[in-house]
DNA sequence: TAGGATGCGGACCGTCGGTCCGTTTGAACT
DNA sequence: AGTTCAAACGGACCGACGGTCCGCATCCTA
């Protein structure tokens, strides 16, 4: 790569962020915009990151190294513990970059989920839900508990104080990665022994009925 | 309201119906589009439904009403089988109008929670979930629940069938509607003592302290 | 230093949501 | 029926945006 283009990176990535970080919402923030912040014609940026989605995914993957620092702490810890660090990372990360994290989400055609960097989380998510309660649903739960902290969700509660964040996900994270109790075919209403407050079973299943599609 | 006024609105409502029902992907459907399928002009479609938004919401409002029969279903039965009811219910809507809801959840100023009707079902979920399991972090994990229905994650998994969706609603509402065990302050990893499958029960209300605004 | 490849910039394009305004139409009143 | 006017209509028009194109400048190699 040439020098002037390596330098001309850099300058897009740094107006870019500056400019993300200061809009409130990231379609505010137009390729235009950019360009001029960062002193480049519109066509380089174009030639080097290929689309809008290409320039935010790689300021994204600038930013996120801190958070693939949460992933090494793998060892001994037991999984839901694992999971809860995880979870309380991403929400970090996406506290101190609001409109980056948006735009992410929102950029992809349509979805948050055509992304490689979901899928990589996603994966590791799966093995540490099916170690924690078996492997019944494991993927599914994974991605709830990924949605849990998607940045829109972050972004309408953001007034919220970190405890109460991390109160939440971890009362999230306990109860989703708590050993299957059951079979999966109990009415729901039964919670496990001892449980007090749980309302006695009413069957009445009436939950799967194949519906039209 | 006048009598064409009517005729209109009925013959756009209808056109957006079936060209967001044929679509793949919300973006695709502009409102030249509607506006020439319906056979009127385009300052009819917005001098009634005032933007995109607007006429989104029109014609979700028009198809949810089926929906808010589940919510009809209340008497006696137990909180979550209610909530499992509940959150079916919208699984079924976003898959038999996956564009539609696609379209309204991103449609909104960017974010799906900006909605009044949002709000009516979080508050509602939020209510049952404070009732099987206590009212701490209840809203939060309404707002988790309802995360898990999300038109974008029903879309990536689209694919699914009834049966696995079913499952993983089921399991999910189990698990985060068990009435709550532990104390909140003990980290996770370490259940109760001894307890390898279900946590003993130790209560701990400290539910909601007034959190910083 | 000469040549070719790489990169540059900004005019340009198609599309989209939304506005404007001259014209038409429905209906209330006589 | 005729008069009147608020209401509604429609489509030309606008500004903004993401993305493309191509003549020109810049860097690297031999």
């Amino acid at each position: 790569m040439r020098a002037d283009a390596v330098r001309n990176r850099e300058a897009v990535l740094a107006a870019a962020g500056r400019l993300f970080d200061a809009a409130a919402d990231p379609e505010r923030v137009s390729m235009d915009d950019i360009a001029a912040a960062a002193g480049v014609g519109k066509g380089t940026l174009f030639r080097r990151f290929g689309d809008r989605l290409g320039l935010i995914r790689a300021l994204y993957e600038q930013r996120s190294v801190e958070l693939h620092a949460a992933l090494a702490t793998a060892p001994g810890r037991p999984a839901a513990q694992r999971a809860l660090d995880l979870l309380e990372a991403m929400l970090r990360f996406k506290l101190d970059n609001r409109v980056l994290a948006l735009a992410l989400e929102n950029a992809g055609a349509g979805s948050p989920y055509r992304n490689e960097a979901y899928d990589r989380w996603h994966a590791l998510l799966t093995g540490l839900v099916a170690e924690a309660r078996g492997p019944e649903s494991a993927d599914y739960l994974a991605h709830v508990l990924l949605a849990a902290v998607r940045s829109d969700l972050v972004e309408h509660l953001r007034d919220r104080s970190d405890d109460r964040w991390t109160a939440g996900l971890r009362l999230l994270v306990r109860s989703v990665l708590s050993p299957a109790e059951g079979d999966g075919t109990t009415p729901i209403g039964r919670a496990g022994p001892g449980a007090s407050a749980a309302p006695t079973a009413s069957p009445e299943p009436a939950a799967d009925r194949p519906h039209t599609r």
